[in-house]
RNA sequence: GGCGCUAUCGUCUAAUGGUCAGGACAGCAGAUUUUCAAUCUGUCAAUCCGGGUUCGAUUCCCGGUAGCGCUACCA
């Protein structure tokens, strides 16, 4: 299908200040097509926008792509140093009467919108300066009036086009505006700099979002008075949230480098955008490397849906990554979201980490589930108590559990003193712990661990959701373990 | 408003005229368990609506509806 001419895309983002989520999603499809054509990727930056540039937003672009492995074998062009040739297209479009010059002031043409819209018209260039005599036009580049220039759009004719996802679409000439080619600022509009690049960087499949489906006719008309062969046009559906709404604006929830910030692993999340837009059937795994992903890749899997950005899914495929990271490996990725002053040796925090990994979505997680090991416990003194439904009794009150608690507690006290500091390990505490544990019966007469084990854990974890006591107790030592029984007791008494 | 794109469980998706409409995430239940996770097992749950075409429509066609997009000297 594309043997006839090598494949070549490219990836032309505006540098506004951070990567969108919806963006990486289109590197990613162009990124997976080239590679799976062997074709090559070229990084272009539409940067013909004066007013929305931001400072550092090109090198923190650079910076995220290169976190996703994902290489350009082209580029960066900028479209900003490029302004003469699309200066001189322009010109010979003016020559060929297919472009003319047009003097209207902003607020002639801002005024003229409003009254379109409200006589319910739809706002439309009253293509007041298409037909201007020489005359005029000569005396108003002479006297250095500002101007912009426009596309001539023919009338009453239809442009049809193919895209490879959504087949034949075809739009009527009437309803296309007069589009500007060339700002007054003397920049290129995207709708005339696309034209001209893909043409002259022989893109031959020219991918981007579904929001330029309605202004693919005006670059073909461009294609067709340029006298070029226009590329191949995919248009990528958007992303919505998981209410199937538009995505939040705000840079947290859609700022690649924000998923980053929070823990998500570039592999989990290249994995996840992989998904939204290649299928995967029945029974195939979901779990899916870059490489993975370009094998796979195949027009026909791919989505026209929109995509859904779904949190869930993402913790859970981003969980599975954790899983298989290597301790130390996780250790160092985790040590961002732990606390810097911790006295706590290396050692120490590997087995906080090796705990804590089944439990991680994100790898900021780790940082409110093992606050315990570096911090003061804070809880109420009654979260010691088992079984849950006991608590909330004051003293005094029948079957109080304040006296069982404590009674647990200090025979855990005793019992943990005895062991020698060189064993105090997590299944030495177990094998020695459990015995005592099951000793307990509940009123049903079934054995009942934890009526041990329960104050003990959150005597040591303050927590009413933790891992288990002895691999606490393992990791706290037995000093600290000891002071943190010795506190609940007081706590109690 | 006009134009366009899209439409299968709560969410994503498979099935391209014939399936008990399959899988994954989430949910729920069970096993395990001192709690929470992890793990394993089970379970709930869908073809937007209305017309055609056809022996037969999730699938093809038309209309409606809904969501999204475009309608800028922004991309």
């Amino acid at each position: 299908m594309f043997k006839n001419s090598k494949v070549r895309v490219r990836f032309a983002p505006s540098p506004t200040g951070f990567l969108h989520i919806g963006s990486l999603r289109t590197v990613l499809l162009d990124y997976l097509f080239s590679k799976k054509e062997k074709g090559d990727f070229i990084l272009r930056i539409e940067d013909t926008d004066q007013e929305r540039f931001t400072e550092g937003a090109i090198e923190s672009l650079l910076k995220t792509l290169k976190t996703f492995k994902i290489k350009f074998d082209e580029g960066p062009f900028y479209q900003s140093k490029r302004l003469d040739i699309y200066n001189k297209h322009a010109e010979q479009l003016l020559k060929e009467e297919k472009a003319y010059y047009c003097f209207c002031t902003k607020e002639r043409l801002e005024k003229m919108r409003e009254e379109q819209i409200a006589n319910k018209q739809a706002p439309m260039y009253d293509q007041h300066c298409r037909n201007l005599d020489k005359k005029t036009i000569e005396e108003n580049l002479k006297n250095k009036a500002p101007y912009t220039i426009r596309m001539k759009v023919p009338a009453g004719e239809t442009i049809k086009f193919h895209d490879l996802l959504h087949g034949e679409i075809e739009f009527k000439t009437d309803l296309i505006d007069d589009q500007i080619l060339i700002k007054s600022d003397g920049f290129p509009t995207y709708h005339f700099a696309v034209v001209i690049d893909d043409h002259l960087m022989k893109i031959s499949h020219a991918m981007r979002g579904e929001e330029w489906i309605s202004s693919t006719p005006k670059h073909l008309l461009l294609y067709k008075y340029l006298n070029w062969k226009p590329p191949i046009f995919i248009h990528l559906s958007l992303m919505l949230n998981k209410n199937g709404g538009k995505l939040s604006k705000r840079k947290g929830d859609v700022a690649v480098e924000s998923f980053l910030e929070n823990g998500y692993l570039p592999e989990a999340l290249i994995n996840f955008i992989g998904l939204t837009i290649l299928s995967v059937k029945d029974k195939e795994k979901e779990i899916l490397s870059l490489n993975d992903l370009i094998k796979m890749f195949n027009w026909n899997k791919v989505h026209k849906n929109p995509a859904i950005l779904d949190i869930d899914k993402l913790d859970w495929i981003n969980s599975q990554y954790i899983k298989q990271i290597p301790i130390k490996e996780l250790t160092k990725l985790c040590l961002p979201y732990l606390p810097k002053d911790s006295d706590l040796n290396e050692k120490t925090i590997e087995k906080i980490i090796k705990l804590e990994q089944p439990r991680m979505n994100k790898l900021s997680d780790i940082g409110e589930s093992s606050d315990f090991f570096f911090k003061e416990l804070d809880y109420n003194k009654d979260l010691l108590t088992w079984p849950p439904a006991l608590r909330g009794q004051r003293p005094g009150e029948k079957d109080a559990p304040k006296e069982k608690t404590l009674e647990s507690l200090n025979k855990t006290y005793s019992i943990l003193c005895d062991v020698k500091d060189g064993s105090f390990g997590a299944e030495k505490l177990k094998q020695i712990l459990m015995p005592e544990a099951e000793k307990f019966i509940n009123s049903e007469g079934k054995i009942d661990r934890g009526q041990l084990l329960w104050p003990m854990r959150v005597a040591l974890s303050g927590k009413e959701k933790s891992p288990g006591p002895f691999e606490i107790a393992e990791i706290l030592g037995k000093t600290e373990t000891l002071k943190r029984i010795q506190k609940a007791i007081n706590r109690l008494k």
